[in-house]
DNA sequence: AAGAAAAGTGAGTAAGCACTCACTTTTTAT
DNA sequence: ATAAAAAGTGAGTGCTTACTCACTTTTCTT
């Protein structure tokens, strides 16, 4: 598997501009249509061919591993969701300073929701290959740990010294919340994806509500 | 893949009871650890056989299929998985009503962290075959659904009655909060199962916490 | 319109896979 | 001690896999 391939990938992804042809699109949608479904071990490239109506070769002749087709389909993805929350969202907060943490948990919420909503199958590509494929993890993990981890951490602190927040080791309160977020986006759209409830709306307040306030009431029994 | 064969499994390991040869301790031993490390998909009857010292055969001899050797390291644990939770803390907090919300997330927490932290590594393919395996979880989503779910609710009930708990809908929170502790188990024993923090104590308290107030001080900003 | 470059093809290939089976070794029962 | 049953073996099998390559078709350039 692609061995410390995954920065070389991001880096490459922004000086390829060409426009796909018809059946490299085709390509493609199939195969983040079948990765999402049945995992990127248990999905063949003939299968894929097949539904995109291709040779397998022209597969192979446009990718030319099947490793580098799963990283064309999630590299501009990972470029998507990383920097936009960090850069965008953390600068907002910073200069102006308008907001409470609610307002920005709501547009940081509103924010990836929408991303996620727009690219689920992509997402839950990337979900399961972060769990299933060491190699990826490996990538993944220490990228986020130092990017854009360390970002949250100074948007917490913020929200800290204004009073919003408790006062708690900002190590904890980043792991609770982001422990919350990322379960609720993972049971969202990647292990009931079919569970349209309530309006996002009232789903983004009752994450806030619950980040917020729990579920307690303060009374204490007997 | 194993179509509709997990409750089958279940029930036809109640009646198995034949202690196992050193052999095939070893074949179970190894599946284990490389199933967790690599996923199932990804890992080989010849490694299996290979890391156990044994000839693939041997697996072939005993378990007949891989995928019935999968079964033969899930189901006992998922056996442990879910009625364990649902029956005994259950009724010990519906009888006696001695218990606060708090103490029975305690003992919940408690319970479950030193189950998963014995099985670790079944925890860790059980997650992983949740998501990659779309049968699996066809299978397991369901049963949980119906049988735990409802539980669940019983017990929310009971203590949103005696105030403790905020009076929104129980679905609601129900969902806030299994999200959270599922959240929880799996980025600390599936994501980043090295990372031995605090204390497992001292995690419980900050989990309550959360739980219960959530991460505001109640300050409203400006 | 002609030549070049790019895109697409599909039969073919070697490697790896789950699984079988005729056989040997070990354990159990009498 | 001996026969029967159970456990273990490993070379072999057919199938699927990712990938190749000589070739054809389409698109671009002038």
């Amino acid at each position: 598997m692609f061995k410390g391939s995954l920065l070389e990938a991001m880096v490459a992804h922004a000086s390829e501009n060409k426009k796909p042809t018809d059946k490299q699109q085709k390509i493609l949608e199939s195969a983040i249509r079948i990765f999402a479904e049945k995992g990127y071990t248990n999905t063949s490239t003939s299968e894929i061919a097949k539904a995109a109506g291709v040779a397998e070769g022209t597969i192979f002749r446009k990718y030319g591993t099947k490793d580098n087709l799963l990283l064309s389909v999630i590299v501009p993805f990972l470029k998507d969701l990383f920097p936009a929350i960090a850069e965008g969202v953390f600068n907002e907060v910073m200069t102006k300073d308008i907001l409470s943490f609610e307002d920005f948990l709501r547009a940081f919420l509103k924010n990836r929701i929408d991303f996620f909503n727009e690219n689920k199958e992509i997402f839950q590509i990337v979900v399961k290959e972060m769990l299933y494929n060491t190699e990826l993890r490996n990538e993944m993990l220490p990228f986020f740990l130092e990017n854009v981890s360390p970002r949250i951490a100074k948007i917490i602190n913020v929200f800290k010294e204004r009073g919003e927040l408790a006062d708690f080791p900002t190590r904890t309160i980043q792991k609770m919340v982001f422990t919350f977020i990322g379960g609720y986006f993972v049971s969202n759209f990647v292990l009931l994806p079919e569970n349209g409830t309530d309006s996002v709306d009232k789903e983004i307040e009752n994450i806030i509500r619950f980040v917020m306030n729990g579920v307690g009431t303060g009374k204490k029994p007997h």
